[in-house]
DNA sequence: GCCAACGTTGGC
DNA sequence: GCCAACGTTGGC
């Protein structure tokens, strides 16, 4: 299959990401569902660049529940698109609409994401918090708010051990 | 360019 | 439901 965009592979080592998401808007299940889906509706600008320019194709994703019972990460997926406008910033019928982002330039994007796996259980953001491993996560630092945000390694290692689930991809 | 007002996020 | 932490907006 050919694709405009190059393949990250080969060009830097496969990063981590973790990707926040209210369960009532967009849930894991709905994921696995769906198999892959764009990652829409992000409107900050810091969040707007990691979409842009640093998650690449094959990266890893943890998938988090935010506002929700329990906060947990609730599952892994896979970047199998790399960033390109958000369509919905177009739609003046969409929630997202931005009727200040001009098409020739546009201001906000997304990202293409595959479901990988549940984790077996939730690991929630308690026993998160109880891990010394995780406990320089951004996810945990104070009044952190990126609904897009970047995970270490480790972090990721640790948490598809606790997950029970094994990097597949 | 400063900063007060306002809106949103999201844990608690 | 509360509110702290942020981000954005707009008047000056």
């Amino acid at each position: 299959m050919a694709s405009k965009k190059t393949s990250a592979k080969g060009k830097r080592p496969r990063r981590y990401w973790l990707f926040k998401s209210e369960p009532e808007s967009y849930s894991i299940d709905q994921l696995k569902q769906d198999k892959r889906t764009f990652w829409s509706g992000v409107r900050n600008y810091q969040a707007r660049n990691l979409l842009r320019d640093e998650i690449l194709l094959g990266d890893g994703v943890l998938f988090y529940h935010s506002n929700a019972k329990p906060m947990a990460v609730v599952g892994i997926a896979k970047v199998v698109k790399e960033g390109y406008p958000d369509p919905t910033q177009f739609d003046s019928s969409d929630h997202y609409y931005d009727e200040s982002s001009d098409p020739a330039d546009p201001r906000w994007f997304v990202v293409d994401i595959g479901y990988v796996a549940k984790t077996q259980e939730p690991i929630t953001r308690d026993m998160m918090k109880d891990q010394s491993e995780l406990s320089d996560m951004v996810l945990l630092q104070r009044g952190s708010r990126l609904s897009v945000q970047p995970v270490e390694k480790h972090e990721w290692r640790t948490i598809l051990k606790m997950g029970g689930v094994k990097e597949t991809f």
